[in-house]
DNA sequence: ATCTTAACAAGCACTCTTGCTTGTTTCAAA
DNA sequence: TTTGAAACAAGCAAGAGTGCTTGTTAAGAT
């Protein structure tokens, strides 16, 4: 995850150089990474610059710069951040499943709170910033391909009875994400009210009927 | 349209002051509108610089002041250009489906298409944008509310075998809307592949299934 | 022919941002 | 207790962006 070196949180370490105040500098790290968050959240990622992140942290520009040498370097911090968070958020909300439960209303329900969530909106300004920034697309791409492979494989295990037909199955998931993620989309972008309880429960029913016949 | 003053293009104009070297004028305007146009496209909005615009247009930074006083100028006039353009292309497409055709395949060919194009982008930059920036959204907002207005109204008129069941039109056009633009955003800012012509094919299907028996 | 006005060019001042460098405090290890 | 490394603070130089001001050219109006 997030911070890569230090960190042993255990015995004071020997005699290299291991395991002090990294307590501090983690809790530190960490409330930089979310300062950048909540920056790039409130004020676009364009807009998001180190005396900003510093503030919210309640840092000096001098501190942040001492954990992370280069703005970049944060953004990477937070890209390593808001991937674990979401795969986390993901699985947590695939395993409160019920076995009886509707499949195709809690998965899309659970789709649906992801795209809404703060940690969504601030993916979504990076992958837009990254259309034209060849620096930050390396960063993110990776990312984006591990949370799909995820998402997709999870889905293909969780719900088995679909297997029969991988077409569908590709359908569906397909048509979920986008409709969802174009919601999710207006919901912060557009001006147009719709009716979106309305279009779910039409995606549902879409769903079920795209099911194999078991 | 963008320029409101000037250009009467006519005679030389009379004692006062109007129709000189206006058309000139024009011109240079529309250039550095357009230059602005693919700076967004290419370098996004926040990247956008007066210098860059100019370079583009051929112009210095002081000409380019000149005719605009200040970024937000250009800007102002940018939506404004897109906005007539929009409509445009959308009222061209529309009035292009001859009488007999597969309504439900037209109208998505329409709407796929003008997701697809550059001024598709530069306009979905600038919600991104408009999201953190109250003076943009100030300028966007009549814009996207008057399109969509358009839009509505357009597909009623043009549509009246659908006018049986407002609540199917209303389902069938967020529909096609949300999902088209989760696709047309999932091919610039994101990573995966997807089966489009699939799912475009499906959405075809399940307009036909809404639309009211007549 | 002259005068006026707009088109365009170029330079300046101000601000913001970045990243580097220098200085101070704190804390664990010896 | 001393020492050294890391946490943090603060100042500085360089670059970029905006908008204003001054200066030059060209073309229409008189």
């Amino acid at each position: 995850m997030g911070r890569n070196m230090k960190k042993p949180e255990k015995q004071p370490a020997g005699p290299g150089e291991i395991g002090w105040q990294a307590r501090k500098s983690a809790a530190t790290r960490d409330q930089i990474i979310s300062a950048a968050i909540r920056c790039i959240v409130e004020s676009s990622y364009s807009k998001t610059t180190m005396m900003k992140i510093s503030e919210k942290a309640g840092l000096s520009r001098g501190a942040t710069l001492h954990h992370f040498p280069s703005k970049m370097d944060i953004i990477r911090a937070v890209v390593a951040y808001l991937h674990e968070k979401r795969i986390q958020a993901f699985r947590r909300s695939i395993k409160d499943i019920p076995p009886d439960a509707d499949m195709a209303h809690m998965a899309i329900q659970a789709y649906s709170d992801h795209v809404n969530h703060p940690i969504y909106v601030a993916l979504f300004e990076l992958s837009v910033a990254a259309r034209t920034d060849q620096e930050l697309k390396e960063i993110l791409h990776p990312a984006q391909i591990a949370f799909d492979r995820e998402w997709y494989q999870t889905a293909w295990d969780l719900f088995p009875e679909w297997q029969a037909d991988r077409e569908a199955f590709d359908l569906a998931l397909n048509l979920s994400q986008i409709t969802m993620e174009g919601m999710a989309i207006r919901n912060f972008t557009h001006a147009r009210k719709y009716d979106r309880e309305r279009l779910l429960e039409y995606l549902e029913e879409k769903i079920r009927e795209l099911k194999p016949a078991v």
